[in-house]
DNA sequence: CAGTGGTCTAGACCACACT
DNA sequence: GTGTGGTCTAGACCACTGC
């Protein structure tokens, strides 16, 4: 593979072209998640310009998330398999402040065509194949999240219950080892609703019942949408947490 | 008034003092929102240190929302005066996407003692005077949120209905106004909840509708708590929206 | 035009991690 | 010790604003 050195936009502060080079490597796999990329050095040699016009690059894309500085060592292509990004997008909490330890139960993974919301939100074609996933959450041996997710099949193909069920951690993590995809960004619109009968069955409270409904699409570089999840949370015990700055 | 020009920690890095004592200024009030700060030779001279360094630590607090750059005029104390800051807080859209437009209708404000979960919250003694407000506010002459709103008293002495009823704009643009303090970030708490009568009433729904529960805690510089807020919205056209980086 | 923030450079030195 | 990121400086020049 040739190396990404030359300026992608017409023009822009040097540092922004650098930005753009580093993430097009990035979206190329050049570097791959948990990986160190060059140091500062080499990267200001091979875009030749000043450490330090380098050195603001990163400093950006690292406030986004995007690369993780450690002095002394490096610096590394942010991961959903490292302890600090595990729940990275998890904002739901314990009541009590405590960090919260969630046990999946996944109840079906299907292959479908997709109706034409979801193909929306995914910028693919109605019809084009997705896979559906049906998830329960349980705390302490109480169920509090059921779940759906869309995919789109043609970047997760083969992907079935087994694999889910086999796999011990996080779904970022999942996809981001079996599927080579990252997921670096994501928009939630939160509304309430009451439960129905599936749903009072599935979280085992009564029907009528008041629940969070999170809907996510969650974007890889490039900001290109690549999961939709429907989650409902019963809110006894826990909460949402947001920051405002 | 003497100027704050001394370190105020013992160590971090420069830019780091340099911070501080920035913020020690804003918190002291020798620059109000609005104003221009010194410019960055200035402060660089005031603090002695080199430009970057300065610059550096401006970065940081500009990263922060607590001051606004402006190429070619200055740097300035953010305020919930402007335009872009006039709903920072305000997370809840309506599902079209458009811009939500609130009308506010003040239902109560009355000087009571702070029971201990409140108190706890703003870092008062139980029992010390708050001032605690009820307000509905409307969208296209439609309620959709019913608000509850706790202040300690001896920060916004004589606050009451008639100064509210006379303010237009935003809540926060008042404080910072009538009682010189900034809010400079939040915390949010959100649940699903069942509407009681009073609420039904309020928002004119039926009892037994599923409503958004969200719980604020803002903050003042220095972290200190100054409001906390229990809002309930009608998530039934419009949603609460977040973004996860 | 002068004054502000914004970019870029080059070089010195510090703090930390590994070996 | 060597190599990494982290801090700090000094100076040049650019881009924007407002007089």
């Amino acid at each position: 593979m040739s190396l990404i050195s030359e300026p992608i936009a017409s023009f822009s502060p040097l540092y922004e072209q650098i930005k753009a080079m580093i993430l097009a490597s990035l979206q190329a796999s050049e570097w791959l998640p948990g990986d160190a990329i060059p140091s500062e050095m080499e990267l200001a040699a091979r875009y030749a310009v000043s450490q330090g016009t380098v050195r603001k690059a990163i400093d950006e894309l690292a406030a986004q998330n995007l690369l993780i500085r450690r002095q002394g060592k490096g610096t590394f292509v942010a991961t959903h398999q490292e302890e600090d990004f595990q729940y990275r997008f998890l904002r739901l909490e314990p009541d009590s402040g405590e960090k919260l330890h969630l046990k999946n139960q996944f109840l079906a993974c299907e292959n479908i065509p997709s109706d034409p919301y979801i193909a929306r939100l995914l910028k693919i074609k109605p019809g084009d194949s997705i896979i559906r996933i049906d998830r329960i959450q349980s705390s302490a041996g109480r169920p509090i999240a059921f779940e759906e997710i869309w995919l789109p099949e043609a970047r997760f193909k083969g992907l079935n219950l087994e694999m889910l069920n086999a796999w011990p951690g996080p779904m970022y993590a999942f996809y981001e080892s079996e599927y080579a995809t990252h997921m670096v960004r994501a928009e939630e619109k939160i509304k309430a609703v009451l439960a129905g009968s599936d749903l009072a069955k599935y979280l085992q409270i009564s029907e009528g019942a008041a629940l969070l409904s999170v809907e996510r699409v969650a974007f890889t570089y490039g900001n290109k949408p690549v999961e939709i999840r429907h989650a409902r949370y019963d809110t006894n015990g826990q909460h949402y947490d947001n920051k405002l700055n």
